[in-house]
DNA sequence: CGACTTTTTGATCGGCCTCAATTGCTGTGG
DNA sequence: CCACAGCAATTGAGGCCGATCAAAAAGTCG
């Protein structure tokens, strides 16, 4: 259902089967979970098959489906969702280098459903191997720690300005946090759909165009195939605050 | 606001009666972070001057202050609070056994502010004890991280709430959820007001208060001096699902 | 009992949703 | 290269839900 998007965007070069699967050379390995363990270890874990270049609206596991691996984004973007009266709530948006999945360590089955927004590179992790790494290598356990606090952080974020703000600032501030995963670039990716934006601010398609369109008639952002670029953060700080009009 | 409280605020003096406090005569050891520890380190960590008693309204720690401790919940009810736009806006109610303020062993720093709904026991943790006990009992890493993916699905439920429902399904879904909490009993307490109800779900005052009379006036709920009971869970699990009327 | 706070109820307003139609974009096939 | 189909986004009109403003009623505590 996805696909707005005309170029791969983020992906490092490769549509085809062409995957670097060596962790030892995986762009993302310092900041992921495998950034805590030493090397040696890191190269038992080798594992070709467990990396994978998913299309655009994959959906990659399903919430309440029985988990058995817990993954890393290499690349691209990630939506995890789930389903209330019909309405799906976006809870969290996965970046290079976050993890998701690992709930399934402690519960046993997924919180959420997993869509890729981007084609998108994962490294897939057992969760037996999880499980091992958890007991051999204390030190993941840190990480593993530091990734769910982090994870809090983003939803309860989310919840504080669904819960105090309207639908403006709600919009603005999130295209601020947006900006902030992008810093280094002027322009930035923003795969979601007018309808994926409401389904994370809690508002509906209409509503969300309507701001958004606002934003650019007042040259606060600009916007051009899937890209945006933020012209006056200061205006979109000031709105994310309550100080419309 | 709550009571007006006569008192300090993290005093380390016990203000009321004589409290146990005895690690091993907790009643909520076993459920605690200690739950996992062999007893005989729950023997040493014996620190009398670590329980405290504290009223209604009392603030545990502020949002953003520095963080010297975390803190099991004994008896009473604590809430969460971060604050946005000059609203408060409640992410997460603290009942017996659970854990808060951990998040300093990570960040320093305390995300949220912590008040105490009713008075309250708590044990207090300091974070360097915590850390000492996180590096020699490894299973304590455990404690923490099922502590933590609790924390972040409660936020998660209500984030979907909040972002999905109206008002009057908000309203039904936390009294069943409440209810959830102590559900062996036939009444129980709501140490929330209107005002607090309101600041948890995204409503205002009377708004809360309007859905609430009418749930009584349908004999959905009874409530009486701060406690309510269920009468119709059937007819608030439909309202929560969005068949009104 | 009397002062204060909290809750309830009423009336009105505004923001966001809903329904509906138009415009714009992208990829496709003639 | 253009026409067209199929979506996504935009824009408009109207209605409902919840916020806001205001006041009365009920509960709490000295």
């Amino acid at each position: 259902m996805r696909t707005p998007m005309p170029t791969p965007k983020n992906s490092i070069e490769p549509l085809g089967p062409v995957l670097d699967n060596n962790c030892m050379r995986c762009p993302v390995r310092e900041v992921s979970l495998f950034g805590a363990l030493p090397l040696e270890i890191v190269e038992q874990l080798n594992n070709p098959a467990e990396h994978q270049l998913l299309p655009s609206g994959q959906v990659i596991y399903r919430e309440d489906a029985a988990s058995d691996a817990a993954y890393t984004l290499k690349d691209g973007v990630i939506k995890l969702t789930r389903r209330a009266n019909g309405k799906d709530q976006i809870l969290r948006l996965i970046t290079q280098g976050d993890v998701m999945g690992a709930e399934g360590l402690l519960t046993g089955h997924y919180n959420h459903t997993a869509t890729a927004l981007t084609p998108v590179q994962v490294c897939r992790l057992p969760i037996p191997v999880l499980k091992r790494l958890q007991d051999e290598h204390p030190i993941m356990n840190h990480a593993l720690l530091a990734r769910w606090a982090s994870a809090l952080q983003q939803v309860e974020n989310l919840a504080l300005e669904i819960g105090t703000k309207k639908a403006g600032a709600r919009l603005a501030a999130f295209l601020l946090y947006w900006s902030g995963r992008f810093g280094h670039e002027d322009s930035l990716p923003l795969p979601l759909s007018r309808a994926e934006t409401g389904e994370l601010l809690g508002l509906t398609i209409e509503t969300v165009s309507r701001f958004f369109a606002d934003f650019k008639r007042r040259g606060y952002v600009k916007e051009k195939s899937g890209r945006i670029t933020i012209m006056d953060a200061k205006a979109l700080e000031a709105i994310s605050q309550g100080q419309s009009h």
